[in-house]
RNA sequence: GUGGGUGUAGCUCAAUGGCAGAGCACUGGACUGUGGCUCCAGUCGUUGCGGGUUCGAUCCCCGUCAUCCACCCCA
């Protein structure tokens, strides 16, 4: 009987995996220049954090979250998001305590029951940064220069940085009920998903992808006009020091995030080489979520970047290097082929990738199965050199053989 | 949840209403202790599954499942 995964869950094999550590040990470096330390926050959590953290009418908890009764008849879900349950960690750990700003990044698999498509999974990873306890303008930079250059350093320089405003608690109820004023007037006009829209997040009807309600909603109200002080300057202040720092961004006033706790500044990054699913990292500030958790009122920003995304784009730009062994033992015997195992394993003990033979085969076979692991070289131990004391090593790639001394052969393949 | 595409060997894909194929990969040999290149041979299939039409279905029809892409939504 055989046994498939799940839909949407994926498996990630060699060599694939390499270029997965690759982004998470760069990203782990960078993060760790700016001072972000990592946090492990479980994977199961109390449904309610999701509801209160993401929305109640978010698409995501309405339908997506892997939700089941556990067996003290709670409810509980499988993340399908990191903020939610970083914020819960900050605020019942009483991380506001510490000296501010308090700095994490995350890493891991998160969940949403959605149908599978290009860059879309039902498993996925996420990296995310978030940094509590700073309402300044250049906390926000700080942040997205830090993801400009996590980008860069993997080698995904062409991205396109898009960044907007969208208002906080005291601005969006105006901005909302101009926007509802001008949809209305030709709401029946609209796309089915629009009218849809217009009751739950009528902000969505400015990037719905229709060309129909694209014509309809020109001359919409902009957000920007209806900023408060606060929110403008905070906006301003964020743009002008991403300027100063020569940052390349696009300002999106159609770029509305999805999940509620976003206030002020949001911004997502996108590829061109992706299919429809083509954001690689999203993020924004979120203010009010800290104390919507009952801690103390405490600002945040944080993003999240999609590792499935990434690697995809990475895997398009450079062939994946399968890691080969240094040197492959071959023996014909049973007193060589332990006298190899035991070369093997001083090697191993030295740091050298060495490869046995496992039992008896001809030295052709050998060599085949030597070269198909693209091993370096190829160390040859039969009769003659057991009763030599020298061994035959062969270099691979360049088709070289000559001779060792049995006791030279960990120094001779550590300056190869 | 909605719409469309695709399901044939381990992989990539052919084929015809009439015996199911190729390339790659794998194993062995040519080469008895020397890989790659070449040549030869060999292994691998309930043509996703179930039903229907037909003398006969991998092909046509219906259903179903899987998968991919897109919508919705989102990293």
């Amino acid at each position: 009987m055989k046994h498939n995964g799940l839909k949407g869950m994926e498996d990630i094999l060699p060599p694939d995996i390499a270029v997965w550590q690759s982004v998470e040990s760069s990203a782990r470096e960078i993060f760790g220049r700016y001072g972000f330390q990592e946090i492990r926050v479980p994977i199961l959590e109390s449904t309610d954090i999701f509801i209160r953290g993401i929305g109640e009418a978010t698409d995501i908890v309405e339908k997506e979250m892997y939700t089941f009764m556990d067996k003290g008849n709670r409810s509980v879900s499988m993340r399908p998001e990191g903020t939610a349950p970083v914020v819960r960690s900050y605020v019942e750990k009483n991380l506001h305590t510490m000296p501010s700003p308090q700095k994490y990044f995350y890493s891991g698999p998160m969940f949403r029951y959605e149908r599978p498509q290009k860059g879309r999974f039902r498993q996925f990873y996420q990296i995310g940064a978030e940094a509590f306890g700073i309402a300044a303008a250049s906390m926000d930079a700080e942040l997205i220069i830090m993801l400009k250059n996590l980008l860069e350093a993997i080698g995904l320089s062409d991205l396109n940085f898009e960044i907007n405003s969208i208002g906080c608690a005291a601005c969006r109820p105006a901005y909302r009920s101009a926007l509802l004023d001008f949809f209305g007037d030709r709401r029946s006009e609209y796309c089915p998903d629009c009218q849809r829209r217009y009751e739950t997040n009528p902000l969505r009807i400015l990037d719905c992808k229709v060309p129909q309600c694209g014509q309809l909603r020109q001359g919409a109200p902009t957000v920007a006009g209806y900023l408060c002080e606060d929110c403008r300057t905070h906006f301003d202040e964020v743009l002008a020091i991403l300027n100063s720092f020569r940052i390349p961004h696009t300002l999106n006033p159609n770029l509305v995030r999805g999940l509620d706790y976003y206030t002020k500044t949001t911004f997502e990054v996108t590829s061109e080489h992706l299919g429809a699913q083509k954001a690689v990292a999203a993020g924004g500030r979120y203010d009010k979520l800290v104390e919507d958790f009952g801690g103390p009122a405490t600002p945040a920003i944080g993003f999240a970047m999609g590792m499935e995304r990434i690697v995809t784009l990475l895997k398009e730009r450079s062939e994946i290097k399968q890691r080969a062994p240094k040197v492959f033992v071959a023996t014909l015997g049973k007193e060589a082929e332990l006298e190899g195992f035991r070369i093997v394993e001083t090697l191993r003990a030295q740091g050298v990738w060495a490869e046995q033979s496992y039992g008896s085969a001809s030295l052709k076979s050998q060599l085949r199965r030597a070269d198909r692991l693209s091993s370096e070289f190829a160390l040859i131990i039969g009769e003659n050199e057991l009763r030599s004391g020298k061994l035959q090593w062969k270099d691979l790639k360049k088709s070289e053989q000559g001779e060792v001394a049995a006791a030279d052969v960990v120094s001779f393949f550590q300056s190869e």
